[in-house]
Order: C-alpha cells, then sequence, then structure tokens
DNA sequence: ACAAAAGTGTTTACTTTACACCCATGA
DNA sequence: TCATGGGTGTAAAGTAAACACTTTTGT
C-alpha cells in the first residue's frame, strides 16, 4: 500500500439493486424502478439506490435500499458489479462509485412501499423504459446473471413458496428464460433425478385437472450435492 | 438519489489484483504476489494493489497495478468482487473499498519489473502463503472465478501464444484443473469440434516424437457461436 | 528398431430430446 | 364423457469416458 505520489480520488459509494420478481400468474418477469424526482434525469426510471452511510457495509446498504422500497420476507441477494465513473460528480465534488446488487423476490409477498414523493413501481422487463444514468446496463447485466443462476443454482427454492408443484417451478423457470426452455417431462425427471426435492404427498387442486402433488426443497440433500454441479436446465 | 440525512461515509478505493500465470513447462500455476514494507502486516505477502487516482478508472487502475509490477503482451482482466469493510481505517480516516480485478497473463513474456524495495515473485497457488489483510479470500475467489472461466469460455487463447499445439492447449488445462480435468484424446476431439481452431497445416517439431500440428484460435469462428454456450472441459 | 510424442478410432455407458400416452379430477 | 392439467415411459439421437491403436519423428 504505497502512498501515491498523484493524487488520490475521494469516493461517494453508491448500491444500486436490480430487483427481479417473476409474476407467474401472468407470466411476467419483473424490475423494480423508481422515478427520480431530481435532476439529473428527473422524471426518469432508475434502479434503486442509495449511498453508503458511515458504518454501513455495501450488503447492509442494499438491504436497506430494498427494505426502504418493499417487505418481503424471502429473498435472494448478491453483488452484481462494480461501475466506477472517472469524473467527478459536480454536486458533490467527489467521484461516484456504484456498486450493484442483485435480487430476487417472491411476487406473491413482495409489498409495495408506496410513499408520497417516490413512485416505485414493478415494470415487466419486456416494457420496461430507458432508465437513468448507465441504469440501463446494469439492468441487462443483471438479467444475463439471472438466467445463468437459474440454470446452475438453486435461486428459484429462495423465491417459490415452501410448497410448490413442480409445474409452479416450471412456470417459473419458463417465465424467466423464455417458452421452450425445456420440454415440461423432461424438466420434471430431470429435476426430480437430483434428489433435492421432498415428495410431501400431500395433493393440491387448482381448477380442473388432476391434483398436483406439492414438493419442497430438501436443503441437506441438496448441500450434500454440494460439489457436483447441478443442471436445472 | 435521495439525500441522505445521516452522515455518509467517505471512501478511499483500492484495486487489487489477482494475477495468474500458467508456467507449462513445470506445470504450476503461479499467483503474482509482492511483499509488503509498512505494518499492517509488515513482512506479509500480499495481492499487487493501488489506491485509484483522480480521474483514473478503476480498470486503469488495475492495468496500471499489473503494469508496475510486470510487462506483459498479451492478458485477460476481468473485474472480480468488490469488498467493503464497514470500519474505517486509522491511517486514512476514510474507509477502504477495495474492488478485486482478476487477470491472466502469458508466462514466457512477463517480465517481472523487480525494484529496489518492494519484493514481488511469482508463488506456485499450491505453495502460497497467507496473505495480509482478506487477500487470501480474494485470491480463493480468484481461483474459483479462473476455473470456471476456462470450461466455458476461450480466456486461454489470450494467453497461449498465437500458434499453440493442441498439447499445449491440454498442458494449459491440465495446469490449471489438475491432472485427470479430462482424457487428451477426448479433450482433442472436443476441442476440433467447436471448430474455433485454424489449422494452419504447419508442423512444430520438439524433441523426439511426431511433429505437432500449429493451430491458432479462429476469432470469426468464435464470434459467430458467441450465443451457443461451449463446452472445453 | 525402439522410444516418444501426435493423432485416430471404437466401444460402452449414459444423457438429452421429442413425443406418445395414461391418470385423476371438475364440469 | 370430455376437457384439463398432472404425470409416466420410451425410442432415437447425441455425448462422454476409457482406452486401444496407428502414425511420424529422433536416436
Amino acid at each position: 500500500m504505497t502512498v501515491s505520489p498523484l493524487p488520490l480520488a475521494e469516493f461517494v459509494v453508491r448500491v444500486d439493486n436490480v430487483i427481479f420478481s417473476v409474476d407467474t400468474d401472468q407470466n411476467r418477469l419483473l424490475v423494480l424502478l423508481v422515478q427520480r424526482q431530481q435532476p439529473p434525469f428527473i422524471g426518469y426510471w432508475s434502479l434503486p439506490g442509495t449511498l453508503v452511510r458511515q458504518g454501513e457495509s455495501l450488503e447492509a446498504a442494499a438491504y436497506r435500499t430494498l427494505a426502504e422500497k418493499i417487505r418481503v420476507s424471502n429473498l435472494y441477494l448478491e453483488q452484481l458489479y462494480t461501475f466506477g465513473e472517472s469524473d467527478r460528480n459536480p454536486t458533490y465534488g467527489k467521484r461516484y462509485l456504484s456498486v450493484s446488487y442483485f435480487a430476487l423476490v417472491r411476487f406473491a409477498d413482495a409489498e409495495l412501499i408506496v410513499p408520497g414523493e417516490l413512485p416505485v413501481q414493478w415494470f415487466a422487463l419486456s416494457a420496461c423504459p430507458d432508465l437513468a444514468f448507465d441504469h440501463s446496463k446494469i439492468l441487462a447485466y443483471g438479467h444475463r446473471r439471472l438466467c445463468n443462476k437459474l440454470e446452475y443454482s438453486p435461486v428459484a427454492f429462495d423465491v417459490l413458496p415452501e410448497y410448490f408443484t413442480l409445474n409452479d417451478l416450471y412456470q417459473f423457470y419458463s417465465t424467466v428464460l423464455g417458452a421452450n426452455f425445456s420440454d415440461y417431462s423432461n424438466f420434471r425427471s430431470r429435476l426430480l433425478k437430483l434428489g433435492i426435492l421432498q415428495d410431501t404427498h400431500q395433493k393440491v387442486i387448482r381448477g380442473a385437472g388432476r391434483p398436483a402433488t406439492l414438493y419442497r426443497f430438501d436443503r441437506e440433500a441438496f448441500a450434500a450435492l454440494k460439489d457436483k454441479p447441478l443442471v436445472f436446465v
């Protein structure tokens, strides 16, 4: 850690969250956006973000931003990427660094906190406007990560209800990855063969048709397979 | 970007590089370390890093650190992860944020710049000491990334000479992933079937044995397959 | 002629894909 | 009894792993 002879940059660090959710009823992948009330980019939609406070870890700042916008019981959160602009911000006279986080929340119990002044809203990813700053780039990056994660990691179970049918799981995957990502019956057999789903022997009836079996994610069985690469798609 | 009522943290941002190289002659995966001359952790080895200067992008800082330690003609560089301590550093009175970068350089032409005071050295990953700060954690993270990258992305070609034999490529993979990562003949057929290697029809003789064909990476052919997932192992 | 390294081919087991078909329920 | 969604099975194609074998060079 040599002391540099040239002046160091002083930074204010932002955390910006790409918060996804899946509305399986309407088959839509959603992203949470807030509308800016101040310049620059006034009126534009942007990712929910915040400035990191004294004594606050990056992850804590990410959780705080999330908690300011929605109440959720279950979620998956991980760091995405750090974007650094090289020129100083005129307002603060300092440089901004944006550490982005990627979150996936359960739609059914994601209750939006809509304060008077700051519009917060789910957007279908397919109908998403141009965002402020470089947030469209961050969003695209987050979407790629989400698709990849689904293939080899059990994030879906962090966000599905505790008990779910194989069709619920399939709908979830279809909505994120697009239809034709896989044949339903092959998806079934693949997932069941992994041995990470517990059959509860309970059935659920939803309208017409044969009752579906309820499964739950078996965390112990999954932990035992931690080193083996899993393929969900 | 709401102005927060609570005091914001002021940051000094470091860039720390996990710089890997592969010595295919000795079958060793190497990482570049520097020995600390100041407290804390005086005498400990650490990842080469630097503080980000005014007007300097994160990536530029990563390249600068690299260029201060080694001269290379070819390399692969990407951002790894951002580690943020939540408590302020006593020396600077500010918080540190460490944005880590992951680099892979060609060993043959990585010429170490050894200044008088600051020892810089390649370490075999298998014989790597405990590092200063949380750098062992960062290194482990970088190693995992390297192994994953090799499986689905053509980083090896950024770091192999322009013309190489299939055995060179195999040695490279073996050294990083460990022997028994794959049978040589199966590796050959898999790589050739991808269609991203150009046969130059030139042969090279290295000691005894049948001359080997020289190949080169076919960037156009690879670009055409960009959307299809490739498997190198 | 033999060792060494490059390169080819083959056998076997497994996965993936596409699709046909049966099952259990409500209307 | 038929529509609807749940669930099983299977044939064909493709991939992976192990390994035997051939080819071309230096010594």
